[in-house]
DNA sequence: TTGAAAGCGTTACCAA
DNA sequence: TTGGTAACGCTTTCAA
């Protein structure tokens, strides 16, 4: 059994609400008192039960995290970063693995409200579920995916602007037929991105017919190499390549190899996310991203607030700009990768 | 406010311990007035109070999870596996993470027992911190770390006989100038491994001078790069490389490229972990791992246990068998041929 | 400043 | 089976 603020009281000989109030600094001066207390509850170990203390106080330290899948790079980096974010400003978090599971995300939905959470950080399974988060008791922050909810707060790159630098990135560099490879699954994030795309070649008057808009064929990486495969089969090889995810670009990388051709000369390839993978030598991927601490720090700040104004926080947008992380594989640093090689 | 037993008590015109003992089905059998208790609570909406549960029960189901960067894909995945079997056993984790911090991770500790969790399930930061986890009132299981603490739980690879399988392996393929690249900071787990190692070199008659025991110099793949860079510039290349983790094996990779060796051909080279990337083709490398779901599930057992039988479960040790994943760096074709041949 | 008492939402005991 | 009551560990109000 662990130490109560009831065994301070006992051994210092005042009541539990005495100690209850020293130890939360409630008391306006310093007596010997004070410190005996303050003293013989370091002695005896004491730790709040947190529990109670939220059970009375009706406010909780704790947020709910749902991701996906944690174990993907692009998840677990983002996870890090809102742990962080969340543990600096004092809110523990619960790690809610959705494995893309709508059932799961339910569950643990309904899981995370049982257990009181102070809110719920969400970075959805597809736009669709995004209803189930209707109407809550506490602030739900979507992560990585805008929203038509009124009522739901959400963080995210602005998608559309990315796309947009990443076409007139390709268009600057000479490239003329250009292709973007969709997300298997629809959603908002995926299509923002390909209106910035498309407006960005329109803006730039490349002729539609030399604008490939496909979707990438299956799971990630295999996903990527069977939409550009098919591209490259059907005789209409892109110069460019800007794939929703940096493991869809890595599959067109190998399709593109596959074919005899070189990444970064004859096909210029850029992703998303800036995974780790994507900073790999061997990979030295160009990618665009979001800054994932600002991610994660915008994420908590709803919630925050509603704690600590203790009024509602609701539909509250952050657009993150994007950053583009400029490696090899859209051909400017070929000759550096080369001396790399040979040194 | 959200609905209470109280609610529904009065709702039914029952006194709430009725709807608590509805509620946990603690009623022999169905009767009109149980019938009409559940589905008020329904039609309520009612959620119960997980925090005001556990604090009357004294008992909690939050596990701890502690890692040193969760952003890393070999401590990500790990995670993934654990709140996989921590939700299956009605278990919810905290996430912390610790940074490679042993501050963080005492703070982490003592947040957790604040917060009441049934056990914390830590891959600690470094061997000397095991200390920290003695006699805490909670179960405590040290993940992919044995330790000489005798109050501790842990569940590791076999790391001793997995280098063995490692050197014997690379011998069988008429490998002879063997090198281990350790950690670059000392652990059980380092020194197991090249404890391993040797012995197997040993009893296969490798003369001394042809096994070279060295360290990854600094961080990860940067390490093995000049680790490996060292010895081949020192004339004392090796034919075959096992490296502490797989991102140092990809820096020794690198550094073998670098000097114009074939790796697969020239050296072989293994690592540990079997991260997502060294599945990647343009990896594709071999490497030694456990089952991260018996990893996973054999952590929470011990907690599982405590809280099931109320009596503590103390030094239980679960030693899991290594799986050596075969893939292009030790240039497995040719030991398969010779593998058939003898055969 | 202090202590007694109420209350947070729940479970569990005991007498009816 | 049922309801009243106590208890879990804590905070907070209120009267002294």
């Amino acid at each position: 059994m662990s130490v109560t603020i009831k065994d301070i009281a006992k051994v210092c000989n005042v009541s539990h609400s005495t100690v209850s109030r020293v130890l939360n600094n409630k008391c306006a001066r310093q007596t010997p008192r004070t410190e005996q207390i303050i003293s013989t509850a370091k002695a005896l170990g004491y730790k709040p039960n947190t529990l109670a203390q939220q059970l009375v106080k009706r406010s909780s330290n704790m947020v709910g995290l749902m991701i996906p899948d944690i174990a993907n790079p692009h998840y677990s980096e983002i996870t890090k970063c809102v742990e962080d974010a969340a543990a600096c400003a004092g809110y523990r978090v619960f790690l809610c693995n959705t494995d893309w599971d709508v059932r799961k995300e339910q569950m643990y939905r309904d899981s995370l409200l049982e257990s009181q959470v102070a809110g719920i950080i969400v970075m959805p399974v597809c736009d669709e579920s995004h209803v189930m988060f209707r109407g809550l008791p506490v602030p739900v922050v979507l992560l990585g995916s805008r929203t038509l909810e009124p009522e739901l707060s959400y963080v995210v790159m602005d998608n559309e602007r990315a796309a947009h630098m990443a076409a007139e990135y390709f268009i600057g560099l000479g490239r003329r037929r250009l292709c973007y490879i969709a997300r298997p699954v629809e959603n908002y994030t995926s299509s923002d991105r390909e209106k910035g795309f498309l407006a960005a070649t329109r803006e730039a008057g490349i002729a539609a017919k030399d604008v490939a808009i496909t979707r990438s064929k299956g799971h990630a990486l295999k996903g990527g190499y069977r939409a550009t495969k098919q591209l490259i089969e059907q005789n209409k090889t892109p110069d460019a390549i800007l794939a929703f995810n940096d493991f869809i670009a890595l599959g067109a990388i190998q399709a593109v190899e596959e074919a005899g051709l070189t990444v970064g000369e004859d096909v210029a390839v850029m992703g998303f996310d800036d995974i780790l993978f994507s900073s790999l030598p061997k990979i030295n991927l160009t990618t665009i991203t979001p800054s994932n601490e600002e991610l994660g720090k915008a994420a908590i700040l709803p919630i925050l607030q509603q704690t600590r104004d203790d009024l509602p926080a609701k539909g509250q947008v952050k657009i993150l700009q994007p950053h583009m992380v400029l490696r090899a594989t859209c051909g400017e640093n070929i000759a550096r990768k080369r001396l790399s090689i040979q040194a």
